[in-house]
DNA sequence: ATATATTTGTATTGTTTCGCATAATATTAA
DNA sequence: TTAATATTATGCGAAACAATACAAATATAT
């Protein structure tokens, strides 16, 4: 069953990878909405009525932009026995994510809803939730990897875990400072060797 | 020598101190200048004779800021010889500060300046440098430490400098995210436990 | 064909924004 | 006292802002 009535002119998902672009670069507050129309290619009762207001397109922004983040671990990690080399791989994906443009953005997540977190609580919610989500996500392969005796016993994985996101909120950040690819990728590398690692 | 003219009703240091409240409170571009009239309790036009537009009284918070934490570290590791009990003392402190009202507010710059940093050149140098002059305190005492046989001499003190700073970064999101304070002192002290001591 | 449903484009709403112009006020110097 | 100086207070004005009202346009369903 087709739907009536006048046919859309944009595709949705792409609408929002735009917007989500939009956001990207200059955050929540600096945005408006006739930079996300431009970006968009529609005019705003067309946004109003397919996304609702300025807050929703953001936050639709950060659910598809945490989405990917997500799988990016998931993939990473999972089709990967050895947790070191999983860990190297998904950094060095974060990174070339960060970096992708000139000057690097870094992390939607990280770089533009804290500045909001404290005005809206809905975006501190989704914040805090993404960041959970990927504690849980490292913990569940970090207590793998002490299962496979590739981390040492006594470490506590949900710790471990935090430790680890650490590394990924300050790449996120120092890209978008402005800090040099490559000298973050040596950080990011020497980062996942201070790990408890049952062996060199 | 007094000055001549009609007196000042504020002090600048108090007016400055608020102005950066308010911009802690909600970022550089959702603040507006009455928000900082308000909590100045100056009207505009002696705002901007006093400190200028918006961005310089942006910046001019960042740098008081930046001041604080850079002396706050500082006083933390120069005054204790043993590098682990001045960086507990450390964390310890910026957890104070980035929680110090709730909702947690965490740390000005690492939370409000990124989302700013792409739209003003000026705020991303800002926020490069404050990083790079942590990482250098951060590296001197790492480098004593390893004089000092307390780090083990294999490591690289740069790199380690940083890895330290994510932690200072990962508290500070974490904190404005809504975490626990307690949660996240257990976490601070665990990733201190993680840098490589020669002995435990 | 006609009715119904949905999106588009134009226009405009009322509000908020920044920065400044102007005049009143308060102090010191001459 | 008078002149010079510096700050305060009121409030203007042009621009940008988010959000909506309305009618024209374009498709399907009957």
């Amino acid at each position: 069953m087709k739907s009536r009535g006048r046919p859309r002119k944009f595709d949705l998902d792409t609408a929002l990878q735009q917007a989500m672009h939009v956001f990207w670069q200059k955050g929540f507050s600096a945005t408006s909405l006739d930079d996300l129309g431009d970006a968009m290619g529609m005019n705003r009762p067309s946004i109003y009525n397919a996304f609702g207001n300025k807050e929703a397109i953001y936050r639709q922004s950060l659910a598809t932009f945490c989405g990917k983040l997500d799988d990016g671990i998931r993939t990473c990690l999972s089709e990967q026995i050895d947790l070191r080399k999983g860990l190297d791989d998904f950094f060095a994906k974060a990174l070339d994510l960060y970096c992708m443009t000139q000057p690097s953005p870094g992390c939607l997540m990280i770089c533009t809803a804290p500045a909001e977190a404290l005005n809206n609580s809905a975006v501190r919610e989704d914040l805090l939730s993404l960041i959970k989500r990927v504690d849980k996500v490292l913990e569940e392969n970090v207590s793998a990897a002490i299962g496979n005796k590739q981390i040492a016993d006594d470490t506590n994985p949900r710790l471990l875990a935090m430790h680890i996101q650490s590394t990924l909120h300050a790449i996120a950040l120092r890209a978008r400072a402005g800090e040099a690819k490559n000298g973050l990728k040596k950080y990011a590398t020497f980062a996942v060797s201070q790990l408890p690692w049952t062996e060199n």
